[in-house]
DNA sequence: CGCCTGCTTGAACGCTATCAAAAAACGTGG
DNA sequence: CCACGTTTTTTGATAGCGTTCAAGCAGGCG
């Protein structure tokens, strides 16, 4: 497997997604105990699964870098996209509270993620009240992304729909850092997208292509640049929210 | 307006909750923390909006008795109802944490409910680990449901997420002593239900008459009772998840 | 070069939406 | 208890968005 895990020390207090902004400034202390907490860190492959569902899983992760999303399955094949993770993103809280893991995860490029252990992790709860709110924190900031995925599920037509997901996913990209002036692109295959909008990977394709005759977007190869963030949010009636800082654990 | 808040002190040791099955134990002395967090109680009626999408809501809730379900909308005014929610269920963590409410929330049947105010509500992470680690487990199995929707609405046919909705429901509204031998009913309309499965009312009633000749349902003015609940899972290639006790707060 | 994965396109079918209207159930006041 | 307005459920007909089937094309990589 092309994974490697590294077991030193971790220094939260020089990680470098702290420096950025957009993220809470935090005491030394407070990264101190965060340090406490991690186990490693490690890279991964694009593709690789690092969730699966139905098992027990005993880590959760912290993006450092890269894309990821989460999915379900029928068990005819038929799968859902749940969601994307961007660095500063918790991975695994679930099933580190509820047992079984329901859903699986998979890296969407290379990625670099740190490594907690279930059962030390949970002490967090014991140990920081503000580690504790900020985990729940990114619960119900998570829970809140999906409350909008599922309106856009159950009530937008399709171009809507392609729209809201990839400024979604702009913004989000934005945010954390993913994007620089040569590389601003979404790195996303139509089949994932079809995946993720419920559509066929046909219709998907074709709604694409007319969101790119509006000049809304370009596609090139297996990743999506968006030339018109407003023009997206107009067609998929959305604004983003607010960027306000959020907690890093 | 409708509504009955009572401000005398809130026993929960004597909650009838507690003594249901399906809620994990509480040791007196937490019983009586969490009482210390409540500033009353209120009952509301049908269709009474507890929280308002783009609102500040300084409560949260806990439901006591009654249905409640959780929704939003477009500009337009096509809406999505969420979730349902039950008695057990913690209401509005995430206007609490994240400010302003993204979603509104509206009573089905008559409620009854237990109030905390915000502020207060927020020092349990300092006051107790076990109960921030209960809000926490609350809001990880809230994210998992909204999973389940969405596999649901993006990629089953309208057949196949009717019969989940319904099952989904039947299970909840068992398991927290909703139903009784003489009422074992899913107090909905159709044009809910519409809203929940992202199809047009025609449609849904159309879906919702194939299940009831299938003998799977039965259809009762503004309520459904469901006769086979093993048939709607085969149906949606689902099954209900194990009835662990979940935490009460 | 050839294979594999991912994107593109056209045609036909069908699930679901929309339109339109009627029937049934419900609530309320007389 | 009945009349009447309102909400909810039901049904039929028509239209359309999105699916499925079936190829063909393009690009990357061994």
């Amino acid at each position: 497997m092309d994974t490697s895990v590294s077991h030193h020390m971790i220094r939260c207090d020089a990680c470098v997604l702290r420096r950025m902004s957009g993220f809470r400034s935090m005491s030394a202390e407070e990264a101190k105990l965060i340090s406490g907490f991690k186990s490693g860190e490690m890279r991964c492959e694009t593709g690789m699964t690092l969730i699966s569902e139905g098992t027990l899983n005993p880590y959760l992760y912290t993006v450092l870098e890269g894309w990821g999303f989460r999915y379900k399955s029928l068990e005819d094949g038929r799968r859902q996209i749940l969601n994307y993770h961007v660095p500063g993103d918790l991975i695994g809280l679930q099933g580190a509270l509820l047992q079984e893991m329901d859903h699986s995860f998979e890296a969407l490029t290379p990625m670099r993620l740190c490594i907690f252990e279930r059962s030390r992790f949970l002490t967090i709860f014991e140990k920081s009240a503000d580690l504790a709110f900020d985990v729940t924190w990114l619960a119900s900031r998570d829970e809140r992304i999906l409350d909008g995925h599922m309106l856009s599920l159950g009530q937008r037509t399709a171009m809507e729909r392609a729209a809201y997901l990839l400024v979604f996913l702009y913004y989000r990209g934005l945010r954390s850092g993913l994007f620089t002036s040569s590389n601003a692109q979404i790195p996303l295959s139509q089949s994932l997208i079809a995946d993720t909008l419920g559509l066929s990977l046909v219709h998907t394709n074709k709604t694409l292509k007319r969101l790119a005759q509006r000049k809304l977007i370009v596609w090139r190869g297996r990743a999506c640049e968006i030339l018109d963030p407003e023009g997206l949010c107009s067609v998929a009636e959305w604004t983003p929210p607010e960027a306000s800082p959020r907690p890093l654990i």
